[in-house]
DNA sequence: CTAATCACCTGAAGGC
DNA sequence: TGCCTTCAGGTGATTA
C-alpha cells in the first residue's frame, strides 16, 4: 500500500497521537502479523520517539523498538475504543491511557517486528530518499556502475529507501525519463533533474497527505489526496497533460508502469 | 551480477 | 448471477 508519502504522512500522526504513551495489554488476532522477541516483554514499555526509514515506522521503546513494514494493505489506526467490525483487524495494542493502536493489514502481507536489533530488520535498506544526507551528488554516486533499468533501480530499497510504483512513475514522467533507460545511460543533467523532480513529487504528495488508491488510510482512518493529482500513473488511455498524446502502460521489472511515449523518449 | 517467476494473501473488476 | 482470470502503494526466495 504505502509508498514514502503515505508512511510519512502515518508517523506524523502517530508522534501526535502516541508518543508517550505506555503498553498495557497486546491481543494478536492474527499472529502472523507480529515478529516477536521471547526475550522481550513490550507490557510496561513506552514509546519515546516514532520514526521512519524508507517505508519502515521505528518506535523506539524505552527498551527495544516495534519496527513495521505495512506491504500492500497494512494500517495503523489510533481509537479510543475497539470497534465492533473487525474485518482485517489483525493485531490491538493496547495503552495505559485507554487508547488502542490497531493493525489492520487485509492482504496479510505486512509485520510489526518487536526487537532489540533495528539494525537487522533493515539491514537491506539504503538511505532514505528524503535523507538531509542525500543529495545530487550522492543520488548520482549510487547510480555509478549500474547496468539495471532506471525504473527497477529506484524500484530496489537497498540503493534508495523509500520509491514505490507510483511515485517512481510520476517522478521519471516529470524529469522526462523513459522508464527503461539503462541507468547507464542517463546523463549528469537527467540525473539530476530526476533527483530535484522525485523530491517534488515526494513533498507534493507529503503535503496532501498521501495517495488513496484503495486502502490507504490516515491513523484517524482518513484518506490521502495526492491520487487526485497523478499525470500518468493510471492515466493509461488518457491524454498527456503536457501534450495531449495517450498516455501507455506497459510491464517493466515486472510492475504496471504508465508513460508518456512523447515525453519520455528512451534518448532524451 | 541481473532478470524473471513465484510466493505470500484477499478482494475488486472485467470478460464471458 | 456466477465462474474464471487478472491485477493491486511490496519484497524476499528461488531459479535461470
Amino acid at each position: 500500500m504505502p509508498e514514502l508519502p503515505e508512511v510519512e504522512t502515518i508517523v506524523r500522526e502517530l508522534r501526535m497521537k502516541i508518543i508517550g504513551e505506555i503498553f498495557t495489554e497486546f491481543i494478536p488476532i492474527w499472529s502472523g502479523s507480529f515478529v516477536e522477541d521471547k526475550k522481550l516483554t513490550l507490557n510496561g514499555r513506552q514509546i519515546e520517539e516514532i520514526n521512519r526509514k524508507g517505508k519502515y515506522i521505528l518506535f523506539n521503546l524505552n527498551k527495544g523498538y516495534l519496527i513495521t513494514h505495512l506491504r500492500m494493505t497494512g494500517q495503523l489506526i489510533v481509537r479510543d475504543s475497539v470497534p465492533d467490525d473487525k474485518k482485517h483487524l489483525r493485531l490491538i495494542f493496547t495503552f495505559k491511557s485507554g487508547k488502542y493502536l490497531l493493525y489492520y493489514d487485509l492482504r496479510k502481507f505486512g509485520r510489526i517486528y518487536h526487537t532489540i536489533d533495528s539494525e537487522k530488520v533493515l539491514q537491506n535498506t539504503g538511505i532514505d530518499a528524503l535523507s538531509e544526507d542525500l543529495d545530487g551528488m550522492r543520488f548520482a554516486e549510487l547510480m555509478k556502475n549500474k547496468t539495471t533499468l532506471i525504473k527497477p533501480f529506484l524500484l530496489n530499497q537497498k540503493y534508495i529507501a523509500g520509491f514505490g510504483n507510483i511515485y517512481i512513475d510520476e517522478s521519471l514522467f516529470r524529469a522526462k525519463i523513459h522508464p527503461q533507460t539503462k541507468v547507464s545511460e542517463l546523463s549528469p543533467t537527467m540525473i539530476k533533474k530526476l533527483f530535484s523532480e522525485s523530491r517534488n513529487v515526494l513533498l507534493e504528495a507529503i503535503s496532501r497527505m498521501g495517495s488513496t488508491i484503495s486502502d490507504y488510510k490516515t491513523t484517524g482512518g482518513g484518506f490521502g489526496t495526492n491520487q487526485n493529482f497523478f499525470r500518468v500513473y493510471q492515466r493509461n488511455g488518457l491524454p498527456c497533460l503536457v501534450c495531449d498524446t495517450m498516455i501507455e502502460k506497459t510491464f517493466v521489472g515486472g510492475r504496471g508502469t504508465h508513460y508518456c511515449p512523447k515525453c519520455q523518449k528512451m534518448n532524451n
